[in-house]
DNA sequence: TCGATTCATCCGTTTATCCGCATAAAAGGA
DNA sequence: TCCTTTTATGCGGATAAACGGATGAATCGA
């Protein structure tokens, strides 16, 4: 397979990746298994979810060939395949600190001291 | 306004960042806005899209504080705000193309000389 | 003030995604 | 073989997102 235009490697990126990154549940799952490989089980306890919405979350990863796993008797433990989506997970965080950053600024220019005028 | 805990982030980063990656037109509008900055028109001739498709892309940018916008005149000039969405588009694109690889290997092995077979 | 230009938004339609119960499928042990 | 444990999926309903033509709003020049 190869990839001829920009457009047309984005249409594949929105297919095969960035679907990881589209929905909370799944970055926590990624997070999850970046500290260490787990079951379903493990995994559906640790968000409190429950198991059918768990799976299913993987199931976009597997599909995806974004995680590993490995049956062990009825059990099937997950992996991370790259830490490159926690990279980007990590990058994304850093973006939207700065962009809190930025509101606190701006409400910090309209109401100079809201402490002040919230206590009186 | 603080974050408390991971899953609470991961919340907010889904509202607010996320979006400008899950839509292949808005991922072609980050690239050519890090190229230079641009007016709609030119977004729209670029991409070859409805106007109002274009301008609707811009808008779920604008209001999550991704781009920056400056009238001129009747024409509104759009701009990156950083370029960490680049880097960490650059870095999908990197995941992507480690997975096509690893596809083609699996195919090689499956499939030693596929051209000499092909051929006759 | 009146057109022309440029952009944002409204609207109805279509498509995609998420949820979780219920159930199927896979594996192991009795 | 039958039961248990663990995981994946079928399904229907709810929600969100995308699309693009039509229209509204902002700006400029005449």
């Amino acid at each position: 397979m190869s990839v001829n235009n920009l457009s047309q490697e984005l249409e594949l990126l929105h297919e095969r990746v960035c679907p990881a990154l589209g929905d909370p549940t799944r970055m926590r799952l990624l997070y999850a298994l970046a500290e260490k490989p787990c079951n379903v089980a493990e995994l559906t306890d640790l968000l409190a979810l429950p198991q059918s919405t768990v799976s299913r979350h993987l199931g976009v990863l597997r599909h995806r060939h974004l995680v590993h796993t490995e049956r062990r008797g009825t059990a099937v433990v997950y992996s991370l395949k790259s830490k490159k989506l926690i990279e980007v997970l990590d990058t994304l965080r850093e973006i939207l600190r700065e962009q809190i950053q930025e509101e606190n600024q701006l409400m910090a220019n309209l109401n100079p001291n809201p402490n002040l005028e919230a206590i009186q």
